[in-house]
DNA sequence: TTCTTATTTTCCATTACTGTTAATTAACAC
DNA sequence: GTGTTAATTAACAGTAATGGAAAATAAGAA
């Protein structure tokens, strides 16, 4: 039986924390796969940096990278997002309800960012 | 209507991003409210150092925080763990499956910490 | 008032993080 | 080979985070 506990939920956390790799990571929730160069756009910070923020997600599991030609393509690791679901609804009994309502909370939320 | 989106998701997720913290927390939702003292036992870290963690949580939103003569009793904000969990589940197409599938990873998943 | 307990705030040192520019690696086009 | 594009690594500066010791605040007991 292989293990999927292989991350830290704080590095995890802790990457999530930084507002740029926050906006990455919900850029490759939308898109499916994008290249270094194509995520980084529109942040105002240089490139080494994008990349240096792309490194910490992929130290803390939350995304893959392969290479395309030159480029370097990213993607969201899905075992990652599990474990944070995972984590948040195993104490649900804080949620004061059932996933159920977690979902009616996600209905009416309002999206912004797009 | 009351704005319950006043906490900013990269802030809670930094103030979870710190081991101690981390820790804190967890501790949080296993008692659902304790003295900074008590939480602060056995982490072989100076009382002022968990007091300024705590406050690290409470200014992200995810802890609350009461008197009780000189005590302070800490306890977890629903709204923040409601939060994370809906910001991980509003993107479950990445999960692979249906929040019932979440369950069942939740249900066979040892713990670390009893 | 003085003493004790519980917690926070202040001050200071050390470490870690983030960003920049410049240099480097890598893959492709010519 | 030279040149171009894509991305990372190196070197460095500025800022923020973390921790400790000591002082300060607050509540309660004697």
């Amino acid at each position: 039986m292989e293990n999927k506990n292989t991350l830290r939920l704080p590095d995890v956390f802790a990457a999530l924390g930084d507002p740029v790799r926050f906006a990455l990571v919900e850029r490759l929730l939308a898109e499916p796969e994008m290249a270094a160069g194509d995520l980084g756009a529109g942040f105002g910070i240089s490139a080494p940096a994008i990349s240096r923020h792309l490194a910490v997600l992929h130290r803390a599991g939350l995304v893959t990278r392969r290479a395309d030609r030159q480029r370097r393509l990213y993607a969201i690791a899905p075992e990652a997002m599990r474990q944070v679901a995972a984590w948040t609804l195993s104490h649900r009994e804080f949620l004061q309800g059932s996933v159920a309502r977690l979902d009616a909370l996600m209905a009416h939320e309002e999206r912004d960012d797009d």
